[in-house]
DNA sequence: CAGTGGTCTAGACCACCAC
DNA sequence: TGGTGGTCTAGACCACTGC
């Protein structure tokens, strides 16, 4: 079909059953691993692609699409669609919030370890109204007044995450968490001060397409999965002091947790 | 442009700057929101929403793409797309391993507390060279012996997850891990029989998008986000006693984590 | 057999980038 | 200004479903 004759030897073969743009995307996700295309290149584009495989320009950019999705490629408007490069960042959950471990750098020490540059820039320090879900997940009314904290994480500049912690304004009024350094032990160090102590942290863990907001603030591709930790943080006593929204790319972190094998304590939330 | 003239106010405003394909998908999402199109029905063909919206079918099939991926509907070929309606799951990882908890069905008793008819299929039980990976994971060589147990978990006859946990050969070589029924206190229960006690497990979690068998094993789009969770349970003396890999879609399930604010354990792997 | 969604193409227009 | 990718369309063919 469609003028295929001696030239079928020589170019690969995308034909058959198999949808020609999931080939396509193997073919140059193996070209890619080979570093037939190496990190940091610019692909061939999408004409030259179309006509080195005897395909629609469109098939070549619905495979590519696909290479979006997993991270394999990065498109630059007008300029090209470039090879990815950066490396899988480890999140170990408990050595983060670990007591001893805390700073004002978590996600940056986690950077660092891996030679990458990091940086974390704040957004907004200053209070809100709670929106349902916050405050639901802080046990305090819908509308009432939190302190939002938001920071974007980067690595070699390349934005990694979002971090939005919320805090009853109860709690933060006046405190040193309105600050942007709230000096040695972080956050936690300072609601300690105030008599604030974590008991323990929980963790809900929810992947799913990356929304436009998200796309921007983090440059991903509008198909690319990113995961969202709701992280808070609990006294013994079993109230949440703090609750962080975390969003961040799927393709770039790697989640882990580590406890030990023993009875869940009698708490039930 | 485009033959609009008076039913210009009368149909959706589905132009300007945005891609037509994400505004349709926001429209039919919050129709889908609203029960417009009600959970379980099938919304309209592909050839009505073009006709109805004024855009070619590809755009529609495109939109309807994004709902796909996002977890919204489920197409069934032939017959139509139908608003999905399964509930979120809840995988609480303490709970779930926890020692008095433990039987043969944590993910059965997920999906029993919430009304839905639980099932564990089992693939296959038996001996198989390690992959490269798995045998890194469990401390032993490449290619040696371990024992594979590989189950699917259902709720309501929906696959919801692919479990495959891996065991040394050493350890698993005539044992009641090679039965379906591994009894009361499951796996963990045998190899604490047989000296194996487990201390503490890890959890290295990512997401992506799903691969081909896994659309197949768990009736998925190609471009849905799926979770990978790779288990490890080790002794107190850090030994591999068990790896288990799974995966589960990542619009059905939360994972919860839970874990005490202390200093983490002077073991660093 | 008619209707559904899956895929593909050629051609087109656009915004954006680099020169 | 030319090249790059983003999007859209009309028309087509296909496999699959359900009657």
């Amino acid at each position: 079909m469609h003028g295929m004759t001696s030239s079928e030897r020589t170019r690969p073969a995308i034909q058959a059953p198999r949808a020609r743009y999931t080939q396509i995307a193997d073919l140059l996700r193996s070209r890619i691993e080979d570093e037939a295309y190496p990190p940091g290149t610019a692909m061939p584009s999408e004409p030259e692609l179309a006509a080195e495989l005897g395909v629609s320009r469109v098939t070549i950019n619905r495979a590519i699409g696909l290479l979006r999705s997993a991270g394999y490629v990065k498109v630059r408007r007008g300029a090209g669609t470039y090879v990815r490069s950066i490396p899988r960042i480890v999140r170990d959950a408990r050595g983060r919030y670990g007591a001893r471990v805390r700073g004002t750098g978590a996600a940056d020490a986690e950077a660092k370890s891996l030679g990458l540059q990091p940086r974390t820039d704040y957004v907004e320090i200053g209070p809100i109204q709670a929106s349902a879900e916050i405050a639901s997940l802080l046990h305090i009314r819908s509308g009432a007044t939190v302190l939002v904290r938001r920071r974007r994480t980067f690595a070699n500049d390349e934005p990694t995450q979002i971090a939005d912690s919320y805090y009853p304004w109860s709690i933060a009024k006046g405190s040193p968490l309105l600050e942007m350094d709230t000096g040695v032990g972080g956050s936690y160090g300072r609601l300690a001060d105030m008599g604030y102590v974590v008991g323990y942290f929980t963790e809900d863990v929810t992947a799913r397409i990356a929304s436009e907001a998200e796309c921007q603030i983090l440059d991903l591709d509008s198909t690319q999965p990113v995961f969202q930790i709701i992280h808070t943080a609990w006294t013994e006593e079993h109230t949440p002091i703090e609750v962080a929204v975390h969003v961040m790319s799927a393709s770039i972190w790697t989640l882990r947790y580590e406890w030990e094998d023993q009875p869940p304590p009698s708490r039930r939330r």
